[in-house]
DNA sequence: ATAATTAAGGACAAATATATCCTTAATTAG
DNA sequence: CTAATTAAGGATATATTTGTCCTTAATTAT
C-alpha cells in the first residue's frame, strides 16, 4: 500500500505525537527502537519532514531531538502523505493508467471510485494526535515485534 | 497500490480476456502495444502465469501467442493477485506492521478493517471476462496514452 | 572554553524492481 | 524437410528503494 519510507514516517509521527512536545524531545535512537525501523534510514526520512515544510521540529545537542508542535499534531495522515508526495492511493488508477478518468476510465474505474473517498476519509478524519491517543490502550502497538537476540536497528 | 509488474499483468489479462481464445491467440508485440507496457518485461510476467499455475496458455510458432481459456476468463482479479503473490492490500497493515491484528492492532487498524472487505469485494466480485466486456464501450481504455514520436515499447 | 551529545548531511552500499538483449526451443506453413 | 515465426529462458543492464557509515554543525552542560 505504502512504501517503507512512508510507513516509517507515519509510525514515527504517530509516536512523536504521543511522546514528544517542545520540552520533551525524542532522540532518533529511541524513536527507531520504538517503531522498529532502521535508525539512519529513519533519520533521513525525518530530515525531509523537518526542513522545507516543517511538520517536524528538531534541535541538536544534549536534550535535543525531534518533536511535534501542537499545530503539527492536529494534522491528518493524509496531510503527512501530501508532504511525503505519496498520495497515489487517492490520485492513482488501480491498473496504473496515467489518463484514467471519468472521461476515459479503465475497466476498474467505476468500482474503485467508490472506494477512494472511503480511503480518503480514513486518512483524513482523524488527527495524528487522536491516533496517538488511542495508544493509551496498551494493546495498540506501533512497533514490529523484535526478533529474539537480534537488534532491529543497524 | 500495485507494483508495475502487477499492473501490467492485470491489464494484459483483461486484454487477453477481450481479444483471445483458443483459436485467436495474441502475440506479445500486439499485447504490449495495446496495454502500453514494455514488451520483454511483459513477456517475463506472462511466463510466470503460463508455467506452474496455468492461468494463461501459450503456443509457440506461427499463429501462436497467448490466450485465455473460458475457465481462466471466469477468474477474478483477486485470484490473479494471489497467483502474483501481491495480496498485500488485503492481508497487510496500513502502517506496515507484521503483527497487526485484532489482538494487537495498530492505531489505524480499526479504520482500515472496514475498508479491506470493500477492496476485497471490488477485486473479487467481477470476473476478468466481465471487466473485459465493459470495453465494448469505446471510451473505456486499458492502455496508456502513447508519447508522441516515441515508442512505448523497447 | 571544553567536552559531550544530538541532528544534519553527504557519500556510499545493498537489495529489489524494472527493463533489455540474445539464444534456444517449439510450432506451423509451405 | 526447411524456413519462418513465436514464446521460453538465461544473462545482463538500469533505476529505484532501502539501508549504512562517517564527518560536520549545532547545542547544551559543566
Amino acid at each position: 500500500m505504502f512504501s517503507k519510507s512512508t510507513e516509517y514516517a507515519l509510525r514515527a509521527i504517530i509516536y512523536l505525537a504521543q511522546k514528544s512536545s517542545v520540552d520533551q524531545k525524542v532522540g532518533i535512537a529511541e524513536l527507531a527502537e520504538a517503531i522498529g525501523s532502521p535508525k539512519s534510514f529513519t533519520a533521513k526520512i525525518l530530515q525531509n519532514l523537518t526542513r522545507g515544510n516543517k511538520l517536524i521540529n528538531s534541535v541538536t545537542g544534549p536534550t535535543g531531538g525531534f518533536y511535534l508542535t501542537d499545530k503539527a499534531k492536529k494534522q491528518s495522515l493524509l496531510h503527512v502523505l501530501s508532504l511525503l508526495e505519496d498520495e497515489g492511493i487517492i490520485t492513482g488508477c488501480i491498473l496504473g493508467l496515467k489518463e484514467c478518468s471519468e472521461v476515459n476510465p479503465c475497466p476498474m474505474h467505476s468500482q474503485y471510485k467508490n472506494i477512494k473517498p472511503l480511503l480518503l476519509d480514513m486518512l483524513d478524519h482523524k488527527t495524528i494526535q487522536q491516533l496517538a491517543s488511542e495508544m493509551v490502550d496498551p494493546k495498540i502497538v506501533i512497533h514490529n515485534i523484535k526478533r529474539k537476540g537480534k537488534k532491529n536497528n543497524e
